[in-house]
DNA sequence: TTGAAAATATTGAATATTCAACAATTGAAG
DNA sequence: CTTCAATTGTTGAATATTCAATATTTTCAA
């Protein structure tokens, strides 16, 4: 691995720049963490990093307990449609699904009304561990409300929805 | 692959669950859409779907736009540090910044105060491209603020950076 | 009715990420 | 000083994800 000498102070200091004057509409060259995207996908990270430590107790990944979720209305969602709800594309959720099939978790019915479509189903194994997992889930949220305040967590809720709303 | 033959209507209907009357404290088994956790995958998921579309334009992934900006203030960071700011863990960062040295964007120096360290630069080549870059964020930023409004998008800064502050 | 196009899900190869082990350097205790 | 622990970054193997191609079924137009 090629790694640089270190630059000598005197080569640094030419390089210093003079800024050039405060502009009147502002360059918007801001610093990253000033981003939308760069502030959702760090929320993310770290929210999501919470929930997975909790999930783990149950050795499940955050996906998993999407897909339990989903299916636990006790009807049958297609492949198709439970990528979309799962943010999950199509190919990974397959292979996500194949494991949670070994593991007895959920089952494949063919659709009978259009047989290019597979139903997926929880099993009652996957009902159980279903709860488990909502009830983890549930007391992380309440452990950020703890902290964050209930106002902020539903104003951040509902700005979250709108911005997903407009985005379509 | 195994799948189930289609359940009979019958059993189906047999399947059918009369709810427990509504609880006076909810239950708290929302929807999953009602969940932080996952409304914050959602949107980051969406918004950063559309800065990734922006971006290819240039051929650039997310994270490369944000190493890039990072090391524009023209310091060196170490590793470690730029780890932390890009949201990415140390191996994916290592293999990532591999890449990009191949493409001269970014060089590494070897900390002299600390030679267990790296610190990374940006080169001229990569600085150009990431004023491009930055521009194209910005002006995906600007479409969102289109739709989704100033004050909107304000609110939503402000309280992604207060739930960072308070997850820490 | 037939044939082409669209929709749906899966597969395998290519790519990317993560985990655990490692190497090098520094810090700190004795 | 010496040695042991902690810090920093990289590597390789294991795992996961994505892309492109495929198979099957349905839809729709001629």
């Amino acid at each position: 691995m090629h790694i640089e000498t270190a630059p000598t102070a005197s080569r640094s200091l030419i390089r210093v720049k003079t800024k050039s004057q405060a502009v009147a509409k502002p360059p918007k060259d801001n610093p990253i963490t000033e981003h939308l995207a760069y502030l959702l996908a760090q929320a993310n990270r770290e929210i999501n990093r919470q929930l997975e430590m909790r999930l783990s107790k149950e050795g499940v990944p955050v996906e998993q307990w999407r897909i339990l979720k989903v299916l636990s209305d006790g009807n049958g969602h297609s492949m198709g449609e439970l990528a979309d709800a799962v943010l999950l594309n199509h190919p990974t959720l397959t292979k996500m699904v194949d494991r949670m099939v070994s593991d007895a978790l959920v089952y494949r019915v063919q659709d009978p009304k259009d047989r290019r479509k597979v139903l997926m189903f929880v099993s009652d194994r996957g009902k159980a561990l279903s709860k488990r997992l909502n009830s983890l889930a549930v007391s992380q949220e309440e452990h950020i409300v703890e902290s964050y305040g209930d106002k902020s967590t539903n104003e951040l809720k509902r700005l979250l929805e709108s911005l997903i709303d407009s985005s379509n």
